[in-house]
DNA sequence: GGACGCATGTAAGTCGTTACATGATTCT
DNA sequence: AGAATCATGTAACGACTTACATGCGTCC
């Protein structure tokens, strides 16, 4: 993920390594951090794949500016186009990047992405039900009280990110 | 977290490598999985070190039951009463394991993590309002409506696990 | 003059996944 | 008879992080 981040933060202009962790930290950091370590390589090879060109600015500090090529643009645009997916919280940072995408293409896929997540929720809520059943049953009730508690958490999550998507969409595209 | 995972699964009795993944899918399974390619190579690592015993059954399958050492149940006791740890949602499968842990240990770290929760929200709503302010300058809002939107999705979800372990705590250790 | 922020980079290590390989048993 | 499930295991690869190494500029 770290290279298609690094070239949505330069879809907003020029920048050093340095200052795409700066914004990606001050922006996405809470769902997603670049280190040193996997950024400068990533960003040797982005120009190696001629998505971004370097610039030496000899300002003493060894400083370089990497800027977007439009093939960089298309590549970063086709993967913000991709369904949204729930692993490693990938959709929080293509979310983050939407205002990129074009209409049609981000209301299906958050549509479609709000279809799984409420299918996911459906499940737990079913394991809930059989599982609050056989705990009637069981007299210890207490010893299974953590184990419990985070499959509500499960069910809390999962409500909380519906009703922030169903807000998404509702508010920006249909009124 | 493999090892750690694959000791307090084994908390509940002797158990076959592919039952303990099959367990762990059925509980944490939202939080946490493991694969096969790092289940079984952990399995023999806590052979080695003696936190697991290995017992062969001929029952054709080449089954093999593994039972947790008083020493494995000491690392895994170890490893739960650490602080909870917000990074890879660790904290989400320490807290299925919490009917495993002592009252005292267990109230201290939740109330540390919930403060750590609660000022991580605080800095967030800090932002907030500074962009909410910045953004009554801006003509085109509508251009960063995904960007606010996600830091929305920030504070909504700190709420969510706030009350979450608000409720955790008050239910249990507190009535 | 010393701390902090700016600025780039590498080597080693960590912690996993994916794909492959194999084979028995049970259900339909 | 064929599919699904039970059952174990490895090799190659991936995607990072951590720790280290270096040096300039600026603020106090």
């Amino acid at each position: 993920m770290v290279e298609q981040v690094i070239l949505g933060m330069l879809m907003q202009g020029k920048m050093s390594g340095y200052d795409i962790k700066k914004t990606t930290e001050q922006t996405v950091g809470l769902y997603f951090t670049i280190s040193y370590g996997s950024l400068y390589p990533a960003l040797k090879r982005l120009v190696e794949s001629a998505m971004v060109t370097e610039e030496e600015t000899n300002n003493s500090k060894n400083k370089k500016l990497y800027e977007l090529t439009e093939a960089g643009r298309q590549s970063f645009l086709s993967w913000l186009r991709e369904p949204l997916q729930s692993n490693r919280r990938e959709y929080l940072v293509k979310i983050f990047f939407y205002d990129y995408l074009d209409q049609d293409t981000r209301v299906r896929n958050l549509q479609l992405f709000m279809y799984e997540q409420s299918a996911v929720l459906s499940r737990i809520e079913a394991v809930e039900r059989i599982v609050a059943q056989e705990l009637t049953q069981i007299p210890n009730k207490d010893d299974y009280y953590y184990r419990m508690s985070v499959m509500h958490y499960g069910m809390q999550f999962y409500r909380m990110e519906l009703n922030w998507l169903n807000q998404l969409i509702e508010k920006r595209d249909f009124e």
